[in-house]
Formats: structure tokens, sequence, C-alpha cells
RNA sequence: CGGGAUGUAGCGCAGCCUGGUAGCGCAUCUGUUUUGGGAACAGAGGGUCGCAGGUUCGAAUCCUGCCAUCCCGACCA
């Protein structure tokens, strides 16, 4: 036994135990699809604008998809810490962001009279960690991430987490003694992206943004096609059906990855070029909407210059470091993966990132042997890693298939006693909506096969 | 921040114009009959009508102010 691991057997997760407030109607505020179903499936619950709690069952999908972005970033080299969400309003004014930031900054005052502000993300502190703590060329290249809530004061919170105020985000920090270098950087975490969502079940691409006061072309934005898009996207087709690079050597040379893509013509519409969208051929141009998910760029000397931060260069020099910031919407991605990908009865998962594996309908709670078949089938998924979900309520048959189709499962087992009597249970995908009567052995390899 | 709208039970709504002390559906609780795709019947509980003033014998309703939330725009993970 690992240690530390619970010697208790693990309790079944029953839904009459767990905490699942359903809503049959869809609450007025909510316009769009994914607001409302997180809303109706007892994902979310609004306390501010723009601002939630997150239920059981939506923070069960906002830890996995968190997890796959950690073990992405992980694999990518990336070191994971963490920062606090309250910083000193001190270094923000070092770098001039302070005024340069506005309203959307949430300025705090402490108890004794310090500027505070709860943070909207965190190069400012990044840099000053990396300035007092490296001094030689020599610990370069340097990539830190943390997972950490934000807050931004928006104009105008809508569309529940989709744009929320307090958000989720993965943010990275790039630092490189040079341009050269500091592109290597940038093309680890657009490789890391692409395998990323490619991971969270969903085609996200990679298009040209703007790069700012920096200029150059080390900007992109990652987006989800979906019809709610907030903003319009014209691209080359192939980019959307290009298979994510996989299994990649992150310290090998990633510029034939990105390359490849960057080649193709992609832009939203502010960055939108006619002339060179007309030169991509007539039937793979792709013009569709799309949702931001995650923002990358390299900034240069933006932040190190006016906190000079500086390593000692092979020239003895006191060298400016060169730096990127890379951000993922984590929060955002649970509403923008539901837009993706639900249908009129709710939401569908992608394996990857729903709640439960399965789940377990006992049609006849109390009946000997639905219920031996019922708990026979859950201890063997658990078993097998699939934590299922077991629907033990004495609602009627027509209540549990909707609710779980609502809450959008990748697979619903179904044991009643008809089926038990000729010794199947009935698996259905709630992707196709396919139902296929198997035998309990049957049902479990095909869920763990 | 400009424009628009809405706040009445957990959710969806009616009542407001024409002032008289709050109602419907769903959900919830109890009971009975049901139970393979959102059951039926009977009964029950639940509301300072967003908040504060004002008018009036009397305000969910009329007046004033404030607050909150949503939508459209301009900005953003």
């Amino acid at each position: 036994m690992r240690a530390g691991a619970a010697t208790h057997k693990r309790a079944f997760m029953r839904l009459t135990k767990y905490f699942l407030p359903l809503l049959k109607e869809t609450p007025s505020d909510a316009t769009i699809a994914s607001h409302q179903l997180m809303l109706r499936a007892g994902m979310v619950r609004q306390n501010s604008a723009g601002i939630y709690s997150w239920l059981p069952l939506g923070h069960k999908v906002l830890k996995k998809i968190e997890q796959i972005v950690r073990e992405e970033q992980d694999r990518a080299g990336a070191v994971e810490m963490l920062m606090p969400t309250i910083q000193s309003a001190d270094l923000w004014k070092e770098t001039g962001r302070y005024d340069a930031y506005g309203p959307e900054m949430l300025r705090i005052t402490d108890r004794h009279d310090q500027e505070m502000l709860y943070g909207p993300t965190n190069e400012d502190m990044i840099t000053d960690i990396f300035r007092t703590s490296v001094q030689s060329y020599k610990r370069l290249p340097a990539l830190l991430y943390h997972i950490q809530w934000k807050f931004r004061d928006e104009r105008r919170p809508r569309f529940g987490v989709m744009r929320g105020r307090e958000f989720l985000m993965k943010d990275a920090y790039s630092f490189d003694i040079d341009e050269a270098s500091a592109r290597q950087s940038y093309y680890r975490m657009f490789v890391a992206y692409l395998n990323t969502f490619a991971r969270l079940g969903i085609k996200a691409i990679p298009v040209k943004a703007d790069p700012g006061p920096i200029g150059g072309d080390l900007s992109h934005e990652f987006v989800i096609l979906a019809e709610s898009g907030e903003s319009g996207v014209f691209a080359h087709r192939d980019l959307v059906e290009m298979a994510p690079p996989g299994d990649v050597d992150f310290d090998s040379d990633l510029s034939g990855e990105v390359d490849k893509r960057m080649a193709l013509y992609a832009a939203t519409d502010e960055m939108h070029d006619e002339a060179a969208y007309d030169a991509v051929p007539a039937d793979k141009r792709m013009e569709a909407r799309g949702i931001e998910v995650g923002h990358i760029f390299y900034f240069g000397t933006k932040y190190s210059e006016p906190m000079g931060a500086k390593v000692q260069g092979p020239d003895g020099k006191p060298t400016t470091i060169h730096g990127g910031s890379y951000g993922i919407g984590v929060s955002r991605l649970v509403a923008a993966i539901i837009e993706a990908s639900h249908d009129d009865n709710g939401i569908v998962w992608p394996a990857s990132v729903a709640p439960f594996g399965a789940g377990i309908i006992n049609l006849k709670v109390g009946d000997e042997a639905c219920d031996r078949v019922a708990e026979e089938l859950y201890a063997k998924l658990s078993e097998a890693g699939l934590d299922p979900l077991y629907d033990d309520s004495s609602d009627r048959g027509g209540v549990k298939f909707s609710r779980m189709d609502l809450i959008g499962l990748p697979f619903a087992i179904t044991v009643g006693p008809r089926g038990i009597k000729d010794g199947v249970v009935e698996v259905k995908d709630r992707r196709t909506g396919e139902r296929e009567s198997l035998s309990v052995e049957a049902a479990i390899a095909k869920l763990t096969g």
C-alpha cells in the first residue's frame, strides 16, 4: 500500500448523499447554453455579478480541467508554484501599471492604510521574485507557472463563468537571456497548449493575436470554435483538423510543429487581413465564431526593464531578461467546453473532463437483485478507476434518465428488473444516444476497455 | 461607462394601469395508488412583494431616492 493511502474502502458516491441541486426550469438570468446548463445541472451558484460558487459537480469538472492543464505544463518543462491573490500596490507602481490598469483592478486598503489589490495577473510579482532570486544567465531559461484565482472588475460580467470577474487561470511566465531563446520558450507553451486542448476533448486553434506595443509575430490566442463565440474567426480549414503533436521532446527544436501551424492563415476579426485570407484556397476557407480560452505572448523587456530584472551574462555584463506570459482560462474552459459540446437534453462531457466516468441507474432500489447488480457494477467500475455515480434515488425511471442526460456523463448503465431477468443491463452512450443490452461483464469491459 | 429592461416563495411567472392586506405552475413535505424516458389524487409548509422615504384611513400597486441583476454596445483569460 502506498504511504498515506486511505486504508478504508471508499464510500459509494450515491446520488442520495451527493449535493446536486438541479433546476427543471432555466433561470431567466441565463441566456447562453453553457450558463443555463451549468445552473440547471447544479454546477455553480451565482453570488454576485460575475462571482460564483462552484458546487460539487462543477467543482469536480473544474479540478479535472485544472489537472490536465497542470500535467501538460509539467510535461512541457514548466515548474509549478503559487503566488497570492492579494498583492501590494508597490510593485505595480514600479512597472507603471498601477495607474495604467484602470478600474478593472480591484483596489483594497488594509488596516495599515497600505494599498493592496486583488491580482488581475502576476507579471509584476513574478518578475520581482525572479530578480531577487536569479543573478546568472546560467539559470536561464526559466519557466514558472501557477494556477490561481484572479479578479478583474469587468465593466460588464456576463454569460456565467464565461466572463466572470473572479476566475481561475493558469498563468506561466518565461525568462530568457535574449529574444531567440525567448522564442523557444514561447514554442514550448505553444505546443503544450495544443496538447492541453486536445486532451480536454476540444478543438482549439491558434490564431494570430494583437502583439501590442512589442510587435513581432509572437502573440497567439487559442480559440474554441463554437457558435456562441464572442469573436469572429477566419481560418484555414486544415488548421482545425491538424492532429496534436502528442508525445514530443520539449527540449528538442519545436519550430517544425509551430511553423507548420503558423503558416496557415488564422485570425480573429480584429486582426483579420482580407488579402491574406483570399490567398487561402476557397474550399479551405473557414469562417466561424470562437471563444478565447488561452493567450500566449512574448513581451520582451516590458517588465524586466522598469523593474531592473537583470542577470549577469557570459560576458560578465548585466543583461536585461526577456519575458513572456502564457494564460489559460481554466474556469472559462468549463463553460467553453459545454458551449462546444451539448445537445437539447443537456451537457455532453468529453470523457477526460466528465465529473463522473459513468452513471449507474438503479431502476428499482430496494430490489435485492437490482441492488446487488448495481453495487457490483459500481465496485468494478470504481476499481477500474472510472469513478461512477450511483443513482440510488427512488425517483421514477424517466426522471433518472433525463437527469443523467442533463449532467452529461459519457455513459449511463441502467439496471432494472426487466433486464436482470435476461441477465443484461443497458449501456447508453451519451454522445451518440446508442443503447445496447449487455451482460454485466460485457458492460464493464465496454466502459473500461 | 452609454443605451434598454427586470426585481413578488428554491425556480418560472401573474397581480400593479384602476390602492383594500398576495396568487398560479414546477419544486418541497405527508399519505395513498403508481414505477423501463421529467406519474396521479388528496392534504400541508414556505413570501418583511429588492431597500428606504413619501402620499393615503389603507401601498406589491401611486410618487421620490437608492441598491441589485440581466441584455445590447465599446474593452477582455
